[in-house]
DNA sequence: ATTAAATGTAGTGTATATACTACAAATACT
DNA sequence: AGTATTTGTAGTATATACACTACATTTAAT
């Protein structure tokens, strides 16, 4: 895969972490390859939405929780309380 | 294009037409193309989630208000009191 | 220290996302 | 009725999404 760069954010690394997933395990779990898992987390990849539901679907989260537009902060209480 | 069909649902249309905006207009404020606002619409399209994050910007409701894994029912009061 | 598991890097191949042009069909406006 | 606006259809061209293979590197477990 030729260098890229993508202009927006996603969280997958900390939901999938956070639920103690491999990449190999969720991408048995979306039917993902576990390289396009990783280059979404590294940000070198656009997905599309349909490969996007299948992670919202399995992680059990929406869309907007895993990609935004804006930078992800890093928790703090207020994002608990939020 | 060819015959193509993708199967999950987006309620772009409604959102588009609830704003009085034509397809010219929303594709002027997204830059996206005119043409490619229509496949989406009729769901002969995957878009990107770059993509898909400028239309939910500009139409100012998250991806989950615009795409879904499950079909968008038909407004009716529970859509409007939930 | 070895081994195993997880992750990163690199490269290939195919399908399709998206822009663009052009024209047809339908709707709305006078 | 005639014109303008909006939508649909079709086809071309380019970039990239995604799968897949293989190997290197890092991290975890014995």
């Amino acid at each position: 895969m030729t260098e890229r760069k993508v202009e927006f954010h996603n969280r997958l690394k900390m939901l999938r972490v956070e639920r103690n997933l491999s990449r190999k395990q969720l991408a048995e779990m979306t039917n993902i390859h576990p390289q396009t898992i990783g280059y979404i987390e590294r940000q070198q990849f656009n997905p599309t939405i349909e490969l996007a539901l299948r992670l919202s679907k399995v992680l059990g989260v929406g869309l907007d929780a895993i990609f935004s537009a804006e930078e992800f902060h890093l928790i703090d209480n207020k994002t608990l309380s939020g």
